[in-house]
DNA sequence: GTAGGAGCTAGAGTCGGCTCTAGGTCAAGT
DNA sequence: ACTTGACCTAGAGCCGACTCTAGCTCCTAC
């Protein structure tokens, strides 16, 4: 049986988290099933964890908070049965992360509007001709 | 002259900030000009401060920290001359922003994955059919 | 045998971004 | 006269998500 066995510091290495982070994760409830130790009482992560850690970075990464993500993971502990929930879970959060791109975006055009503004402003006044008066960079009354 | 002139609580209104996120903000310097104050030592906003804070809003929702703000603030107070400053800042703004969108969007691509696998489940078991061995929910141990 | 490095626990500290409180002023309405 | 409500300041408090510290145990290599 070629199970793997991996320290906690080799997870950190594959997550992104950090060990501290990691331990934080476990004690917040976030692990679906405890971390086996070793004689030590080190803590010894399989295949199956790290697919796990990997999906609740990718929650975290898309603005789950901690206690959504614990409650998904209640909902796994309790096991089959409640796929309902899970999915209205997910579908929910799915919504919010596509709300929050389209804003996102809307916010990019602003940026990309003024980003516009100064490259017109540099180019004009690259061109060597004059601007008497500039074309008011922020608003009428800057400073 | 039709200058509008209003208070504290109707930029918050409009803006969507609270007045203590207004005054917060004003104290950490990221409003770009001093703010009017009425003979009884009341705020008095102009259309070009709501439109500053208008901005700020939208820097902050794309995750621009007060800090990079207040940099920015800095520049435009600091008046003409500092162009390229700005473009520079606002640039990599929205490189910073680009690249979020990106990984909400790789994200989404997970949670609907998830998503699908759930309606698959749910549709299989809604099918009347028993589903001897369920396709291993989140990892081969759960619970 | 001893120095280094990785791991352990419990708990304290940090940081960003607000949010709230206390204690007060002022203007308008009843 | 008095209550109500919006505003003021200075400063404390809070929340989320980590991050770090102290003081310890192991194991490995020199």
């Amino acid at each position: 049986m070629g199970t793997t066995g991996l320290s906690i510091g080799q997870v950190a290495e594959r997550t992104g988290l950090s060990v501290h982070a990691l331990r934080f994760y476990e004690r917040e409830g976030i692990l679906a099933n405890p971390v086996r130790r070793d004689s030590g009482g080190r803590r010894v992560y399989g295949e199956d964890d790290v697919e796990w850690v990997t999906l609740c970075v990718v929650l975290r990464a898309s603005g789950m908070p901690l206690p959504a993500i614990r409650q998904y993971t209640d909902m796994v502990r309790r096991g089959d049965g409640n796929e309902e929930e899970r999915l209205a879970l997910l579908r929910q959060h799915r919504e919010r992360v596509t709300a929050q791109i389209g804003q996102l975006t809307r916010c990019l055009d602003l940026i990309g509007y003024k980003v516009g503004v100064y490259e017109d402003i540099l180019d004009r006044g690259a061109g060597g001709h004059e601007c008497v008066a500039p074309p008011a960079p922020e608003n009428g009354r800057p400073v």
